[in-house]
DNA sequence: CCTTAGCATGGTA
DNA sequence: TTACCATGCTAAG
């Protein structure tokens, strides 16, 4: 790796000079590895951070750091480390950027998207991010001290396991940091002058083509050198990339060149707007750089996010996380990925499998699959030694961490909680940090949601955060007058809240918080990963419940009920609608109502009555009611043991928590609920159903609770409400159903003048059905149904569930995105189970426009759409196989205590009188009508004598059931296939199997 | 028989 | 359809 030899015999290589010399002194760094050989006058100019100064004073691209006024020239390779462009403009000298960057409070740190392969977007995004060099991520080579102990690049360089990455280290290459830190103009414009090599950044036989060599002075802290990621091409990469990284940090370190660096992902086309993606994926798919540009590579067709991490992999490390990391040293922190354990990587195999991507972008590139030793730091500066490599893997490769068990054990990390990978920089120490699954905090969070020394966030902050976060969420999508965004937002808030829940049970006392589950990790078993969409399922209709639960209308005044997508929603036009705080509803020793409400300061429970509506935000200054405790400093009223016996299930599954594994597997299936955040705390003092058909009372169905939940007709099991009954719930639920009657009767009236049209020409109608969709599943739920006789017989059909009228809910967009999973039948079963829980149905109220649907269980064929998606699946000889395959499986079997047949999705409680407007021209809205009316009657009924809606099922359903046994429609494509030929899907198909 | 290493399989996105 | 990746499986130690 010598550079004499670069020297073009003795000539100083400063194209400005050119002088003679019979010694020359290193300079800058050439994109060959060597070093630009300087007279030493040039040289020393050069060390001194003053070369620009001498030779380039005249040039163009002088420019004013925006923060210290320093001169930096920033139109040549020399300079080029010396400063940040800002994303709002102008520069900003590295000491500046560095300075800035550790005193600022962001927020959270930008996930690499933003700042690795899609670099401009970062720009436009991270306003507050003051990037600093070598604050990216970096890949590997650019904190080579990482691998075998390694402690700086010289050391690297010597000793580097790879015998290129020498070669490579020493190579100029075109870094990360210039363009992350372009603004779009700039960015672009730097691009293509990067492109056509008015930068000439990088070109030999230009005196700006190296660039900063080993030794440099302070001027030059932090300059972008630029270890060439050429151990990349160790084995699949074929050219050096092009990346600038910092340089070394001082002159009291003269030989690290490229400690703190960000490097460019090589394969990436360097046109514009640069997908710098390519620093992720790195070595694989390296592909080889030219002189001045960056030769466009065939990018990875994964296809999926190209060169981006997947979002689960985005660092969301906290500024305090990051602070805690950094305050020993003034290093920077460069979170790289995060990845949550899963159930392998937790256990005793010690093997932690990496994101592929993240480990080919920021681990040593390795192309023997014996892979290398890779040292590792914990947050408590403990070193950890693992071994990197890789399995090849379906012509790809399965990156592992070895031998990370003691580390995971260390930190008491288990399946669930993430262990996140950073860099201190410039040393280049690899840390590993971690967080538990209670800590796992939206991004926008991060800052906030801090943790304390055992990584458990604090209350405060982010239970404050969360309330805020969702409750801007809801308010915002309330406001503009709802929408699917609103479901969206719920969802999101679902998370927000959930993630509240969490914290809630730290407040309680619960060692083990409960464990998130993010969406779309996939951990342990498949059992597992099926019950997590299960508390998707838990969660997403909590969250809607939930979401309206905490609402209270506007001043403006009330709200209008919409039904989309199945769903309820109350929408307020005028304002939006108050998020209102959780709070548990009780009865005090005097027999009034009241409700406990935590302050969302100091966490302790108040007591105010019950007709307050409480804002999302209450503390004890809020507390009017009760000036003895209208400050956080006045002891809480309710004792520990009350508050046991207000959460109980929250106890109870925090016990089971720690029981078997069977109890954990509960608990998992709890944790959905358990998202409901302070909702869950509303939950009647009744342990959470061992299985979700235990659950058969209306979970939070207190009296004078006036969620949504509660103001559905009780389950059966629940308190009585006679028709007569005048109490909150009765009144909404009535309030609710008549606008509902109301709105289907219009409807239906409309409909029916079409119908009646339609019935002048009911030949044209059966073709039309014949030929349409629908009638197919129709037949294939016929000719279907014995093959499904094993499944049927074997767990699809539960007696009980027949018999308690337990049908299952479906949403039919649902289910056409969950198909794979309603495949599955212990998906099936489960939701049948979560319709064996009353509130399940109750909190599908929303997707129930008519709650006698339910009672009378008039099951619905799903829409047309819905039936045609159905249809495909059936006639997926896979969706047979599969179905039965898993009855096959014994494990399959035994969970299948009740489970719904495989046309289970054709049937839709869901049915939404509301869409009647998708009715096909054969629809029989009189029937319709008649329905809706004893849908009515049935509801009076069930109020009068209380009758569980399971129990109802039989009473007046004959009018809706057709002789052929079949399933009956509350909707009008009951009506089509009513009306064009008997339905045998059925019971046939879902309710008695053998009878076909 | 237990543990480990490596590969294979299949679910998921 | 494909890549990724969690985990199962099995041979080897």
């Amino acid at each position: 790796m010598s550079s004499s030899a670069a020297a073009s015999g003795n000539v100083c290589f400063n194209s400005n000079c050119k002088e003679f010399v019979e010694k020359t002194r290193k300079g800058w760094r050439r994109r060959t590895g060597e070093f630009a050989e300087l007279c030493d006058r040039c040289g020393s100019a050069y060390d001194d951070g003053k070369f620009c100064d001498a030779f380039h004073l005249n040039s163009s691209g002088w420019r004013s750091c925006e923060s210290c006024g320093k001169q930096i020239h920033c139109g040549c390779i020399v300079s080029f480390h010396t400063f940040v462009l800002l994303d709002a403009g102008g520069i900003e000298c590295i000491a500046c950027a560095r300075k800035s960057f550790i005193l600022t409070p962001n927020p959270a740190w930008p996930p690499p998207s933003l700042f690795l392969p899609l670099q401009p977007e970062r720009i436009k995004d991270v306003n507050n991010w003051n990037p600093i060099a070598g604050s990216g991520p970096v890949p590997w080579r650019q904190a080579p001290s990482l691998f075998n102990g390694s402690t700086n690049q010289n050391e690297l360089q010597h000793k580097a396991p790879f015998p290129e990455a020498t070669v490579s280290i020493d190579r100029l290459s075109l870094g990360e940091r210039p363009f992350a830190l372009l603004s779009d103009n700039n960015r672009k414009d730097s691009c293509e002058k990067l492109m056509n090599g008015k930068l000439k950044i990088g070109v030999p036989g230009t005196p700006e083509d190296g660039y900063a060599g080993s030794n440099r002075d302070e001027a030059h802290k932090s300059c972008l050198s630029a270890p060439w990621q050429s151990s990349y091409a160790n084995s699949e990469l074929s050219a050096p990339s092009f990346c600038l990284t910092v340089g070394s940090a001082s002159k009291n370190e003269p030989t690290v060149h490229s400690k703190v660096s960000v490097s460019v992902p090589q394969q990436t086309t360097l046109s514009i707007p640069l997908p710098l993606g390519k620093q992720l994926g790195g070595h694989a798919t390296v592909d080889s750089a030219g002189e001045t540009q960056v030769r466009s590579s065939k990018i990875r067709g994964d296809g999926r996010g190209k060169n981006q991490l997947l979002p689960r992999y985005w660092p969301r490390i906290t500024d305090q996380e990051l602070r805690r990391l950094s305050e020993d040293s003034n290093s920077v922190i460069t979170p790289l990925f995060e990845k949550m354990l899963s159930a392998s990587d937790a256990g005793r195999i010690g093997r932690l499998v990496l994101p592929k991507k993240c480990a080919e972008a920021y681990f040593p590139p390795i192309s023997n699959p014996e892979g290398l030793p890779l040292k590792m730091q914990d947050l408590k500066g403990k070193e950890w030694m693992f071994q990197f490599r890789f399995w090849p893997n379906n012509n790809s490769r399965m990156y592992v961490l070895e031998g990370v068990t003691p580390c995971i054990q260390s930190m008491q990390l288990q399946a669930g909680d993430t262990v996140t990978f950073s860099r201190i920089e410039p040393e280049g120490k690899l840390v590993m940090g971690c967080r538990k699954a209670s800590n796992i905090l939206t991004a926008d969070q991060g800052s906030e949601a801090c943790s304390n020394g055992n990584g458990v966030a604090t209350n405060g902050n982010a239970s404050t955060k969360h309330t805020k976060s969702s409750e801007e969420v809801l308010a915002n999508s309330t406001k503009k007058g709802f929408s699917s965004t609103t479901l969206v937002a719920a969802t999101s808030a679902r998370a927000e809240i959930k993630m509240s829940d969490d914290l809630v049970n730290e407040s309680l006392g619960n060692n083990r918080p409960i464990r998130c589950k993010r969406k779309g990790s996939t951990m342990g078993s498949k059992r597992k990963r099926m019950r997590i969409d299960n508390d998707n399922l838990v969660e997403l209709k909590v969250t809607v419940v939930q979401a309206q639960g905490l609402m209270r209308p506007p001043s403006s005044g009330a709200p209008t009920v919409i039904v989309i997508e199945g769903c309820e929603f109350e929408e307020y036009e005028e304002d939006a609608p108050i998020i209102g705080r959780p709070t548990i509803p009780h009865m005090d020793q005097l027999g009034e109502k009241i409700q406990w409400v935590q302050c969302e300061d100091c966490f302790k429970w108040r007591k105010v009555p019950d007709n307050v509506d409480l804002p999302s935000r209450w503390t004890c200054s809020d507390n009017s009611c009760d000036p003895e405790r209208s400050v956080c400093s006045a002891a809480q009223e309710l004792t520990a043991d009350h508050l046991r016996d207000l959460l109980p299930h929250i106890n109870k599954a925090s016990k089971k928590r720690k029981a078997s594994k069977q109890e954990m597997d509960l608990v998992e299936t709890l944790d959905g609920l358990d998202a409901l955040a302070h909702l869950a705390i509303l939950e009647e003092g009744e342990t959470l159903p061992a299985s979700p058909q235990a659950t058969t009372k209306h979970p939070r169905h207190r009296p004078g609770c006036t969620c949504i939940v509660c103001i559905q007709p009780p389950s059966g099991k629940g308190p009585k409400h006679k028709q007569s009954c005048d109490c909150n719930v009765c009144k909404s639920v009535k309030r609710r159903f008549k606008t509902l009657m109301l709105k289907r009767e219009k409807k239906l009236s409309e409909k029916e003048a079409e119908a009646t049209c339609q019935k002048l020409q009911p030949q044209s109608a059966g073709q039309l059905l014949d030929g349409d969709d629908i009638q197919e599943p129709i037949d294939d739920a016929v000719h279907l149904s014995p093959q499904h006789g094993e499944l049927n017989n074997e767990g699809s059909v539960d007696p009980n569930y027949l018999n308690e009228k337990k049908s299952s809910v479906e949403d039919p967009n649902y289910f056409d995105e969950k198909k794979s999973s309603v495949d599955d039948t212990n998906y099936l079963s489960e939701k049948i189970s979560s319709v064996d829980d009353p509130s399940y149905l109750n909190e599908k109220e929303s997707s129930v426009d008519d709650p006698n649907c339910l009672n009378e269980k008039k099951l619905s064929v799903d829409d047309p759409n819905c039936l045609n998606e159905k249809k495909s699946a059936v006639d997926d000889p896979n969706y047979v196989d599969e179905r039965k395959s898993s009855v096959d499986d014994p494990n399959c079997l035994n969970e299948k205590k009740s489970s719904a047949s495989p046309f289970k999705g054709e049937f839709d409680l869901n049915a939404k009188p509301d869409r009647d407007d998708e009715l096909s021209p054969g629809s029989d809205s009189g029937s319709m009508m008649r329905m809706i009316k004893r849908a009515a009657e049935q509801y009076v009924r069930h109020c009068d004598n209380g009758s569980s809606v399971g129990n109802q099922r039989d009473g007046d359903g004959a009018g809706e059931t057709n002789p052929g046994n079949c399933v009956i429609v509350s909707g009008s494509h009951q009506a089509d296939v009513d009306h064009n030929r008997p339905l045998p899907i059925s019971t046939a198909a879902s309710l008695a199997p053998n009878d076909q």
